[in-house]
DNA sequence: CTTGAGCCCGACGCGACGTCGGGGCTTTGA
DNA sequence: TCAAAGCCCCGACGTCGCGTCGGGCTCAAG
């Protein structure tokens, strides 16, 4: 029997017992005399041997010990069924990352559960500020992951159902231009003062956010927003703590 | 931010890092004059973005195409999709394996569904003749694999269920010595005669076995099985061959 | 005798980092 | 003020199970 007919009846491809033979898995058959490799049955056996416990997942080098030695392998099965189940796992919570990000349509390296806070996409807004919107959803979607993202988003929930994005309000702030008049300054203030002010009531309860993270937040503010924004959520900021017993 | 705060921050080590500046996926942060990475918010933010997108299996060599252009992971994660589906079908079916061997308690290496054919463990067999039995199950469960293991399978169902392994025959045809007297052989012979009558007889619908494979199971007797033993096989297979219309 | 398929070998590639070893920087406590 | 400890840097090799390439040899058929 030559390789390729081992190989076929095995299953497997002639690279694969090159590779075994070179690991000292598989015993280097007799030659030709033209340095041909001849097989016979005991071969195949072994190497049927080896096909099926890694397609249990077993890996080539735990093979000489339990080849050899049958009682080694119940530990080893339990392992390998445990790895296994926690890889199915991981593929379903993966597959049901990738079902929550075709539902919503957005982009899929922001976290599902936050993209219904994405401005519409028919609002018309500068590309720099479609950035940073995006990149301070993630943020903010990592940050909250381990501190409780259910607790944050629990904020937002009123008696009606949660809230949702407050899409006009969003892209009025987005797209201040830096000449925009005082009296359209503390309108948008107003506004936006009015939709947080029951959030912020119900913060009072919640760990205020890690420090840490409101100060990188605060670091992707400065590096993007421009300054007609930055005053924006100061006086916001002010009337919300001031609403606050300190 | 020195390296190992971003990469506490972003749950990934250091060494991570390095290794997506060497590939270009992150770029390098200014120095610090001892040569020390300071990175700010922005890497923070990009580093979240393909951690994100690893998680849910796209390759490093995918991200800066999808990073930058947010239309063209659609098709990918239809791609990701499938091969998760396809990863947790060949992990169940791994599991449902596992737990039928540890169901028959029988070696790992060899087809659960014939381990019930193995001789009883009780039965003192010498080594070499275990040896035997358990190669040919592995062969026979690999030959018919793809040939029609359950036509193999109905052939011993009977009205009462399927037949079990005849134990104690296969334990006197194994531990059959050199020198056995003539009656002693031709009484073995008569029960394997007996016990494999009906068993043939419904053999004569299916197709009989592929020559090479019958061919590979006579080798592996033949390396084996002592002459006295050859002599058994010999015997019944005429005998039962004489019994079907030629 | 030639041709074409099949076999041999060595060596590099892949994917996403882990690990090691040798050497500088920075901070903290004595 | 200085030394020890703890970070940081870099380059380079290791992991796992083979795939792939290139160049040369062998074998059976025409």
């Amino acid at each position: 029997m030559l390789s390729s007919e081992l190989a076929a009846l095995a299953g497997v491809t002639v690279r694969t017992l090159r590779h075994y033979h070179q690991i000292g898995l598989l015993p280097e058959p007799p030659r030709s005399s033209g340095g041909y490799r001849h097989y016979d049955v005991g071969h195949l056996v072994r190497l049927l041997r080896i096909t099926r416990l890694t397609a249990l997942g077993v890996p080539l080098s735990a093979l000489p010990a339990v080849l050899d030695d049958p009682d080694a392998a119940d530990a080893l099965l339990d392992e390998l069924d445990h790895r296994a189940a926690a890889e199915i796992e991981r593929l379903t919570a993966r597959r049901a990352v990738i079902a929550a990000l075709r539902r919503s349509g957005a982009p899929p390296d922001l976290p599902p559960e936050l993209s219904s806070w994405r401005s519409d996409p028919e609002e018309e807004m500068p590309a720099d500020m479609v950035r940073y919107e995006h990149e301070q959803l993630i943020l903010i979607g990592h940050l909250l992951e381990q501190g409780g993202l259910t607790g944050f988003s629990a904020l937002f929930d009123t008696a009606d159902g949660p809230m949702t994005a407050p899409a006009p309000l969003t892209a009025r702030f987005y797209t201040l231009e830096p000449d925009a008049s005082d009296d359209e300054v503390s309108a948008l203030v107003d506004a936006l003062v009015a939709y947080m002010e029951p959030v912020v009531a119900r913060m009072a309860d919640t760990p205020p956010l890690d420090s840490r993270a409101s100060a990188l937040l605060d670091e992707l503010n400065e590096q993007t927003l421009r300054p007609v924004q930055h005053r924006v959520l100061r006086l916001v900021q002010q009337r919300l703590a001031l609403a606050d017993p300190p």
